[in-house]
RNA sequence: GGGAGUUUAGCUCAGCUGGUUCAGAGCAUCUGCCUUACAAGCAGAGGGUCGGGGGUUCGAAUCCCUCAACUCCCA
């Protein structure tokens, strides 16, 4: 069979991943073994397979896999989040490109033609997952808003509300004027802004003068209720309980007195507008002073804005800019950088707004479960990196009231129902409701109730999906599956939604279960570009993930993404790292080419092949326990670093090297077969990394006999097994080479080596030493040629015959430099070991391994000095 | 403004509680090879005052102080 010399990914990669869809691999259902689980962080419905979906899911993948072939029942269930802000701003968008605005739409039709949008959309990602390889079990996709699901979160919802964490009331809040919706600080994305500030004047009323005011934002001027400066402000001292006339308003208002004021900053004079502006507003509180809101909803000046109303806020701003300079009221202005929130969904600069929400109470809840945060202080649940656990505490010892109500109509509708005369309870169904409402001694019937018009928070359904997706939650849970598989196992998600969504799970985990949702949490890096910039579609750095997936393979990408991401590390993306995937699959193929290609015959392995045999199995040994320690520490990128040295250097370089048979000559089979063997051992380690190419090679070794690597048992280093170092064997090997490089000597001539008998690491592997470094070696050191020249590795002196003029000079050049370099590292030692504190504080085994030193360097240095004296 | 973290080879990063000839890996670079598995390859090699300064110690990349630069989180 002719066999390809590049090995051509495309192909294979849909074979195998239908392969195994169709037998159901990936299918999890309850049995007797442990279960190892994962949820998957649920894409948004609008999104598409990006960079960082990627790494995320290969990371799953690995860990489920590897799982898998560890004999747990592994079970990765997929899954959407219906992402109500998103979701709703991109329906509303293609509705007005078909001429239909969203407010010509009652909600049920809005909802309809949403879910249209999901039903078209909303896959699209999980589709894009499996040309990754990703082995999640399809049968269990679950969407945040399907009916179980959204049955599940209004009952919590109920059910907090019972037990008093959630409340409705007036607060300021974050305004998404775009989104036209409230939204949770962590929504709120503060971005240094450059930005003008305004010195604004304010002429006094009942004094002659007049105060000047410094604000970046004049538009908000006509909703000014005081002017507030600092009681110790000199400057100001008479004035306080006078009055001033708000400019263009010609609202008298007072001058009030607050140590809030920062004395230095502009005039040390604050303009006291409470309807726009939280420390405002809370001055507004304390003085009892009234609210003007001057913004509508969308963001525009308001009637009670008097000028500019209807105009946008940032128009407006403008507008009054230019009126006060008419007006001779506008003293001077400057350039200021300030932290300005943006909607994390939107963009939209966030007003502050006083309005009605829905909240819960994180400190009561948080007095409640105090397990969510010593789980994670106290190592129940790992973080990995753990440096994150600070930021978690930080943020938990600081929790602010959650606000989960959204004016918006894609998401879970709030339970709560309002009478005619504005009474409202909280129920389930409006059947409840009227329940609700008799026992508060009123009578309605379900035609006077209205539902709350609003949805929840997307992360307040987000956070049950590791217990919901089992359907262990709500009025009609069943625990049988949740009772398996939770708590799960592993987490991989990014810092970024730490707050979001990782402590919100941990929250509902022990509030709802009592435990722990996962054991432990991966957070990835964010994928940068090579000059450190964020991938983003406005800077088009990001690569088209499904073209990287066709150009080379999804091996090659998922390896690619994974030699480069240590935990918590951000990846500098760069194609030359999924370039270095694509060579190792190309290696892997031609070692498997190289393998197929020989000829055998009966005959006997040779003393070389055995003794590679013996090197390869401990390589391969070490490096199971390596690989072991590794995945507990989830250092995957290392682990799969220890897998391609282990392929390339032991497996390819060194292996296949040395049991290799003369050109034209045939192998013995048993060697084939072994190498056969390893190479399929190898797939096996290899297969969570690389799932396709690994199967592919595992399968043609077999003529498709072989059981699935999906399936078959992970390799399990043995216990106990003497390992056989291999490594002054392969550091002579190296010399030989080095020698005839040097020397410019042809590796296909061998040469005469001279080992002494001493040298048992090397004699032992003799035949392997001959083949791989293409010499023949002698044991008898009296025989030894005077054309030589010595070879130490470790403490042997080792003889190589030269059949070339040997330069004398350069000879001793580099004999003195390596002198000098052991007279002064002997000293150094030797000075240590003559410290008398050294020899009495250190360890008796750091003081040996001293000793050690110097004795090995002393015979080193003598084998240099005789040489040398040969050559004078 | 408050807090956390980072700084080791050209690049990306390992180096755990101070002590193996400890300064390492991969990539990149350089040299020599079209050796019939693989040039997407083979065989070798070079490269770092461990951000600066100070300290503790017999001994510091590792611990302490200080300065600098960068990153993230929170207000």
């Amino acid at each position: 069979m002719e066999i390809s010399a590049k090995y051509n990914p495309s192909d294979i990669e849909n074979k195998w991943y239908q392969h195994w869809l169709s037998q159901k691999y990936f299918r999890s259902v309850p049995d007797q073994r442990p279960a190892y689980t994962i949820v998957i962080p649920p894409p948004n419905v609008t999104g598409v397979l990006h960079m960082g979906h990627m790494l995320n899911n290969t990371i799953q993948d690995v860990l489920i896999r590897k799982a898998r072939k560890q004999g747990f029942n592994a079970c990765w269930v997929p899954g959407t989040d219906h992402a109500s802000i998103a979701t709703e701003a991109k329906v509303v968008k293609l509705l007005a490109e078909q001429g239909i605005p969203k407010s010509s739409l009652s909600r049920e039709e809005f909802l309809k033609h949403a879910f249209e949008w999901k039903e078209k959309y909303g896959g699209i990602i999980l589709q894009q997952l499996q040309k990754l390889g990703a082995s999640c079990d399809w049968d269990r996709t679950r969407f945040t808003m399907e009916p179980s699901l959204y049955e599940a979160v209004v009952d919590v919802f109920v059910d907090l509300y019972k037990k008093g964490l959630i409340y409705r009331g007036t607060k300021m809040v974050n305004w998404d004027p775009a989104g036209q919706t409230t939204l949770s600080d962590e929504e709120v994305i503060f971005k240094e802004t450059p930005d003008q500030l305004y010195y604004v004047i304010y002429k006094g009323v009942d004094f002659d003068g007049e105060l000047m005011v410094a604000t970046a934002r004049p538009e908000t001027i006509a909703g000014d209720v005081a002017v507030c400066v600092n009681p110790n402000d000199e400057r100001y001292q008479g004035l306080i309980g006078k009055k001033v006339m708000v400019p263009l308003i010609n609202r008298e208002v007072a001058i009030i007195a607050d140590d809030y004021i920062d004395i230095e900053f502009g005039t040390g004079v604050l303009k006291v507008t409470p309807a726009h502006d939280i420390n405002d507003y809370n001055i507004g509180l304390k003085f009892n002073l009234p609210v003007i809101d001057t913004l509508n909803a969308d963001g525009t000046i308001s009637e009670a804005g008097q000028l500019f109303v209807g105009q946008d806020r940032f128009i407006a701003r403008k507008q009054w800019v230019k009126a006060l300079k008419e007006a001779e009221l506008l003293s001077k202005q400057e350039n200021y950088v300030h932290n300005v929130g943006y909607s994390e969904r939107t963009d939209a600069v966030v007003e502050p707004r006083i309005s009605t929400q829905w909240f819960m109470n994180m400190q009561d809840f948080m007095k409640k479960n105090p397990k969510v945060l010593s789980s994670v202080m106290d190592d129940e649940i790992n973080f990995y990196p753990a440096k994150l656990k600070n930021t978690y505490r930080h943020w938990m010892e600081n929790v602010k009231d959650w606000n989960i109500s959204r004016q918006l109509w894609w998401g879970h509708r709030i339970p709560a129902w309002y009478s005619t005369t504005g009474e409202w309870v909280v129920a389930k169904t409006a059947e409840d409701a009227v329940v609700e409402f008799a026992k508060m001694g009123t009578t309605v019937s379900i035609a006077d109730l209205t539902q709350d018009p609003d949805v929840l928070d997307t992360w307040f359904s987000s956070w049950l999906w590791p217990i919901s997706v089992f359907d262990g939650i709500g009025e009609h849970a069943d625990k049988t599956e949740l009772n398996y598989y939770y708590p799960t196992n592993d987490l991989v998600t990014g810092p970024d939604i730490l707050f979001f969504w990782v402590a919100r799970m941990i929250m509902a985990g022990y509030e709802f279960e009592g435990k722990m949702p996962f054991k432990n949490v991966y957070f990835t890096g964010l994928i940068r570009d090579k000059q450190r910039r964020k991938m983003s579609k406005s800077l088009g750095n990001s690569p088209d993930a499904l073209e990287l997936i066709e150009k080379f393979g999804a091996d090659s990408v998922r390896m690619g993404l994974l030699l480069c991401s240590p935990a918590g590390n951000d990846i500098l993306f760069d194609e030359t790292q999924i370039e270095q995937g694509r060579n190792f699959c190309n290696k892997i193929w031609n070692a498997f080419r190289l393998i197929q290609g020989w000829e055998t015959n009966d005959g006997e392995p040779t003393n070389a092949a055995n003794q590679a045999k013996t090197v390869m199995g401990s390589r391969l040994n070490e490096t199971l326990k390596e690989i072991e320690q590794l995945f507990s520490e989830f250092r995957l990128s290392d682990a799969l670093m220890a897998i391609y040295k282990l392929i390339w250097d032991d497996f390819c370089a060194v292996y296949l090297e040395a049991i290799k048979p003369p050109y034209g000559e045939s192998i013995s089979n048993t060697t084939r077969k072994e190498a056969q063997n390893l190479l399929q051992e190898l797939m096996s380690l290899l297969h969570p990394y690389m799932p396709f190419i690994s199967e592919e090679i595992v399968q043609l070794l077999s003529d498709g006999n072989a059981e699935t690597l999906v399936l078959s048992s992970y390799p399990v280093a043995k216990e106990g097994q003497a390992e056989h170092s291999s490594l002054e064997a392969l550091q002579l090997v190296t010399e030989i080479r080095n020698t005839r490089n040097t020397r410019g000597l042809s590796p296909k001539e061998a040469l005469n080596l001279w080992v002494p008998a001493s040298a048992l690491s090397i004699l032992s592997l003799q035949d392997f030493v001959e083949k791989l470094g293409n010499v023949n070696v002698h044991t008898d050191v009296a025989t030894k040629p005077q054309n030589g020249m010595p070879v130490i590795v470790g403490t042997h002196e080792i003889w190589v015959e030269l059949n070339v003029e040997i330069d004398v000079d350069k000879e001793r050049e580099e004999l003195e430099k390596e002198k000098v370099y052991y007279d002064g590292f002997i000293a150094s030692v030797r000075k240590k070991l003559e410290n008398e504190r050294f020899v009495q504080n250190a360890k008796p085994e750091v003081v040996d391994v001293e000793r050690k030193k110097l004795s090995d360097a002393t015979d080193k240095l003598l084998i240099i000095e005789k040489r040398l004296a040969q050559l004078m």
